[in-house]
DNA sequence: TCTGGGGTCCTAGGACCC
DNA sequence: TCTGGGGTCCTAGGACCC
């Protein structure tokens, strides 16, 4: 049978490969990066992995094997890690018009057409360019549908053997790969889902593969169908070509240390509102909804507590001044004293583009006025750093700020953090 | 002491309307 | 004694992804 042709082109521990790339004395030891707040492990290099460190371990769990063992750690950059993944899908344009960028380290091409001979060639000519030209070694899945170049993919990467090149198009290897992934490790099957099939006896990707289509609705609802139908090669989850207007906007932290006073949690959620419009500005993008939520650590005996609200906006806005006013007035309401709030965050909604916003018949902001102010200030942080024009309170190292103590430098967007050559 | 952030999609259930 | 049914919209919550 022959068909469509996905690959699915993935960084190796994509985060760690990045910092690699700018410090050689990397290679070969291991590294772990952390998540925001150097709150867990959210990649790890094969060393690191072979050291037993988990995917969202915790960072204080694992920090005597990281010392015992020389794990060289740094919080998250992703100034860095955005510039890198650009770079690469550059190079990935290049083998195939179609592509889709499913993630800051994956993106999808089609090959359906257009090149002839050995597609496992061509996937190692692939890694090899991305390789040359970003530094970032990766590994191929090729398959007739997005689920089954999925498992390629991870098939190959765990597979030394395949040399960073798993091609599932050939039945007898498809076979013998699909019976060996457990169910829970198909895309799109969670653990929830790998707990229902597991009740039915479903245990591989074969057996998945193998049950019938009214069958797998019932147990996974229509998003089960379509993932039985790809583990078929019937491909149903087209290629995403041009990314669909964003539906929301989130900016949420964990704090550096608890939060116990309204002020400075006002000032939490006004730095929050700020960076969420510089976002929508960056997207041409208004909102007409707010969100604001706050809640202490579920992790400790401190009593819990979760707060929220939502404020429908009377006229959709990307002006930073509006939307700090409503989380700050927002903030206020939901306050509770006596609690140690450890996250906060600001949620954008209902976005629509800014030339596509219905004006008020009254009244309304006077958005001529505001957009050249917004421009100004973007320009000036653009230029000078984030946070060189911030609202009162809103850009001021504070108590509050997550923790970074290990970020390595911003080698590739800012002048002043170039590499060096000696 | 210390446990991430930012998304999407689907479903169930209530409100509302005719 | 006897109290519809079906459609739509909205929201909250759950599931998934990286």
């Amino acid at each position: 049978m022959t068909g469509r042709l996905f690959a699915l082109v993935d960084g190796n521990s994509f985060y760690c490969s990045c910092e690699r790339v700018f410090d050689p004395r990397l290679e070969g030891v291991p590294v772990v990066v952390l998540s925001n707040n150097d709150g867990c492990a959210i990649a790890r290099t094969t060393e690191a992995k072979a050291l037993g460190i988990k995917m969202g371990d915790p960072y204080f769990k694992i920090r005597g094997l990281v010392r015992r063992h020389g794990v060289r750690v740094f919080s998250s950059n992703y100034a860095l890690y955005g510039d890198m993944s650009a770079r690469v899908n550059e190079t990935l344009a290049r083998f195939s018009p179609e592509i889709e960028v499913y993630s800051i380290d994956e993106s999808f091409l089609d090959l359906s057409s257009g090149i002839g001979g050995d597609a496992v060639a061509y996937a190692q000519e692939i890694r090899a360019m991305v390789r040359r030209w970003t530094g970032i070694p990766t590994c191929v899945g090729l398959g007739r549908s997005k689920v089954l170049a999925k498992a390629a993919n991870r098939w190959a990467k765990t597979h030394p053997e395949f040399a960073g090149v798993c091609d599932l198009t050939d039945q007898a290897l498809r076979d013998c790969v699909l019976a060996a992934i457990p169910v829970a490790d198909v895309w799109g099957i969670g653990p929830a889902f790998a707990r229902r099939l597991m009740a039915h006896g479903i245990t591989t990707a074969a057996a998945l593969r193998d049950i019938d289509n009214r069958r797998a609705r019932q147990i996974l609802t229509v998003v089960g169908g379509r993932i039985v139908q790809e583990l078929r090669g019937v491909s149903c989850l087209p290629l995403e070509l041009v990314a669909p207007t964003q539906q929301g906007c989130a900016v949420t932290r964990s704090f550096g240390r608890p939060v116990t006073e309204l002020s400075e949690m006002a000032d939490a959620v006004a730095a929050f509102a700020t960076r969420a419009g510089e976002k929508l500005r960056e997207h041409g993008l208004v909102a007409g909804v707010m969100q604001l939520f706050m809640h202490t650590s579920r992790f400790n005996d401190d009593p819990p507590c979760s707060s929220a609200t939502s404020v429908r906006l009377l006229e959709a806005t990307d002006d930073t001044l509006e939307l700090v006013g409503h989380a700050r007035r927002g903030v206020e309401r939901i306050w509770r004293d006596g609690y140690r709030f450890v996250k906060a965050g600001v949620l954008l909604t209902d976005l629509v583009p800014a030339a596509a916003a219905p004006r008020p018949l009254f009244g309304g902001r006077d958005r001529a006025r505001s957009a050249r102010l917004m421009a100004a200030i973007d320009d000036i942080n653009r230029r000078f750093g984030r946070d060189t024009v911030a609202p009162a309170g809103a850009g001021l190292a504070c108590g509050w700020r997550p923790r970074a103590e290990h970020r390595s430098r911003r080698y590739t967007t800012r002048f002043d953090e170039l590499p060096i050559a000696l």
